[in-house]
DNA sequence: CAACAGGCTAAACAGGTGTTCAGTGTTCGC
DNA sequence: GCGAACACTGAACACCTGTTTAGCCTGTTG
């Protein structure tokens, strides 16, 4: 077998035979687990996935919580590059969506909901890029005449991101795919039942009158004007 | 063996005048910790809550799972009781934050909360009682003229739901309260950011041209007519 | 009074957990 | 060749888990 365990991996696109070493495999296997099974799954499980002993899992990364953030990092490093790669075709919210729908990287979303589920830092960073993203692209759907402006559009943002990532997350976890992996399906399945009504609420509305709006309005106050100036912390 | 305790009383149908009875402290602090822990909290620590002994929980509930069973059930019942008393008040999806409000109850409301996170009964009990409500709801706000039609309502109405309880889970999972006894605080917070966005979107709507839909309805065919109760195959 | 019953507990059990340790080979620089 | 560094493992350790066992203690009943 190769050694070429030199610290300086090969950037190369194609040819990327350095994977199979035992930490990335340890690795792979680890946010395959999670995925799963979630965070509570054991470290003699991961090895077993990996097909190694225990104690090389802890060998390569010192103790579970550091294989956790490291998973967590590998994840995070996929997301960056899929969101560079997939900038033109996933618009607004709809990112996970697209990448869910390419089974090489089914199990990497199923982590990231995973992740979203537990409260854990990839979740969080997840859903705050999203919301960054989608700030971006509801503005420029705004000056296109594509959307309508907002009274507050952080918060409209916020919302749009919340409900769908949270409806999202919901129905999966009622619902959870037979065989954990595909969460493509689920993913799927969701989009299949719950598009429709969305689409129906973005372009229609749900109720007749401004009057609930209006007395809400008159009630905390105006919402800062356009652009708000800063937000002082409450 | 012996059974200690007869099996011969029916749990429910028993007369319980004291609710100081241990059994009870024991269910109610078992509800608060996985509540406040999730539902991988150990029997000893229901246990030192309560001021018991480990072995009495088993004792009184045979098993953790039983108790976990027990708890679904109270937390259910207690449910079933609050929707009755606030029919008049509560309306629509908010029937959560009006609960949270009342200190009394939000320890509940966190069980419920904790149950939607991991997928549990009460979860699922509670969001599929939400859809029925709503669905009530919103067919009488639409016979008000209150509320515009929808061309699948069932769909509508789950869309509502999902959404709305699915990004109050992502919130409170994403910002917990410091203290997890107070649920209330951590939904009063997402009231106050999120209500204004979500009232404008169901005034006024997001897009300002009905394509995206069109499209949509021209890709997918038409939607059920009025009430339709198919459900398509994956 | 004695005898029994049941709520209740301390202690232990069996099993799983993350982690450590001593010791395999195998490979590399010298 | 040598010795060191390396990836790697089987076995153990200490701890925590749910659960069981034996027995205490109190109240009731004969």
């Amino acid at each position: 077998m190769r050694s070429a365990t030199g610290g300086a991996e090969e950037p190369g696109t194609v040819a990327a035979p350095p994977d199979t070493s035992a930490r990335a495999r340890i690795l792979e296997a680890a946010v395959l687990r999670f995925a799963r099974s979630g965070f509570g799954a054991s470290v003699r499980a991961v090895a077993t996935d990996a097909g190694v002993s225990p104690a090389l899992v802890i060998h390569h990364f010192g103790s579970k919580d550091k294989l956790h953030e490291a998973c967590d990092e590998h994840v995070l490093a996929w997301i960056a590059k899929s969101k560079r790669e997939n900038m033109g075709k996933a618009t607004g919210g709809r990112l996970l969506e697209v990448l869910a729908q390419a089974d090489e990287f089914a199990p990497l979303v199923g982590y990231v909901l995973r992740s979203m589920q537990a409260g854990g830092a990839v979740g969080k960073s997840f859903v705050e890029h999203m919301i960054d993203d989608a700030e971006k692209y509801t503005a420029e759907a705004v000056e296109q005449g594509l959307a309508k402006p907002s009274l507050d559009e952080r918060a409209r943002v916020r919302y749009l991101v919340y409900s769908s990532l949270g409806s999202l997350l919901l129905s999966v976890t009622m619902n959870p795919p037979d065989d954990p992996e595909d969460v493509n399906t689920a993913v799927r399945a969701f989009m299949d039942d719950l598009y429709l009504p969305m689409l129906e609420l973005f372009t229609e509305g749900f109720l007749t009158t401004r009057r609930m709006l209006d007395d809400y309005l008159l009630y905390v106050g105006d919402p800062p004007p356009g652009a708000g100036e800063d937000e002082p912390a409450a």
